[in-house]
DNA sequence: CTTATTATACTCAAATTTGAGTTCATTTCA
DNA sequence: TGAAATGAACTCAAATTTGAGTATAATAAG
């Protein structure tokens, strides 16, 4: 997955310690796009050790008696080529729309209409927290990221407006009551209709 | 998890065996949000069991020597305010915005450009088809569907289009060789920098 | 009419993620 | 100045996901 290409790339531009690559991934922002914990991170470290694509480059001693010392790792030459497979199968990867509402919503009608306008206020206070960052870092330090890692602050910024107006509008509905109505017909209507049409499915994948 | 949610609220509906549950799901494009796999299917159906969340109906043999017979689940009345709670939860929890290229842009400029474009190239494809499902959906199914799930279809729509422009611009980018642009300041220069700025991070979780 | 594919209905080991805890050092704050 | 909170640097068991496999029936294709 992709915590291992995150740490091959990061140790493309120089040799880190684990919790530097932690460090390093919260500084850039990174963790806007998913939860970042440090048993993955470890248990992905030792996986690229185990596979010979990260090497232990030095082992620096920690003060105090027995805490484990800290071993920086170097990519390897396994490793960088590793990387660009890994940034290809990472770009080959299958999106989907994501976000805890959407599969909320298929259920919502069951819900107590206040706690749900509560809810959905919270998500949009952080979205919108999101978008400012967002917009802070595009504002000081835009010019000297590369033009990747740009683009990728603007995408969470706009996929960020995007869930804002959704929110929005789900807020709205939720306040007239509209958000709760149940279906109009039946489910054995609309499972009789629906065999006479043509339904539309994703294929497996 | 939204596995275990999902579930217990077609069970409200009526009655179902697992393999209808995985049915369900696809025919009502649930599945265009996450990865659907029998295996945390199954696994959530036995946790749910093992909680006393749902019940087996009934039990129907199926034709054939050696093969399962299939369970029929109802919904307990603990399993009720299970999903109550679940739905909350779930609409608690916090979004990320995600998509595979969103990392990968960290590190595209140390890829091949052409390679890069075809891969983005099949991201749009697939994103524009997408949204076609999805309009297809909205008008075949959109008047049957309570109000969530028609906010949902729509929300995957929404979100694919702004997918769609994100994938556009990039597309431009790595054709015309800007995105695979390295930074302008070298590490040193942009660590130097931010010491004299305020670097805005995320709160950890 | 025979073969190939798809649908049904699961099971299971291995990989990975999760959540929580640990230890000592440093900073903060009364 | 002493206590409390935060930061650094991990470890680990338990929960969950993943990927692949199984078996049979029904349907489609040649």
């Amino acid at each position: 997955m992709s915590m291992k290409m995150l740490i091959l790339g990061l140790l493309m531009e120089r040799d880190r310690h684990p919790y530097e690559i932690r460090q390093t991934i919260k500084q850039r922002n990174w963790n806007e796009s998913f939860k970042l914990r440090d048993g993955s991170l470890y248990y992905a470290v030792d996986q690229l050790r185990d596979q010979e694509l990260i090497e232990a480059a030095e082992i620096v001693a920690v003060p105090g008696e027995n805490r484990p010392d800290k071993t920086i790792y170097r990519i390897t030459e396994k490793g960088k080529s590793a990387l660009d497979k890994l940034l290809y199968e990472q770009l080959n990867q299958v999106s989907y729309p994501q976000h805890p509402v959407f599969l909320a919503l298929a259920f919502i009608r069951y819900g107590d209409q206040e706690r749900i306008e509560q809810l959905l206020l919270k998500q949009l206070k952080a979205c919108e927290e999101r978008i400012k960052r967002m917009e802070v870092v595009l504002e000081i330090k835009g010019v000297f990221l590369p033009a990747g890692s740009q683009m990728m602050i603007k995408g969470f910024k706009r996929f960020g407006e995007t869930e804002k107006e959704f929110l929005l509008e789900l807020l709205e509905q939720a306040r007239d009551g509209s958000l709760l109505k149940g279906p109009t017909w039946t489910l054995e209507q609309i499972e009789e209709y629906q065999k006479t049409h043509f339904t539309p499915q994703m294929s497996e994948e």
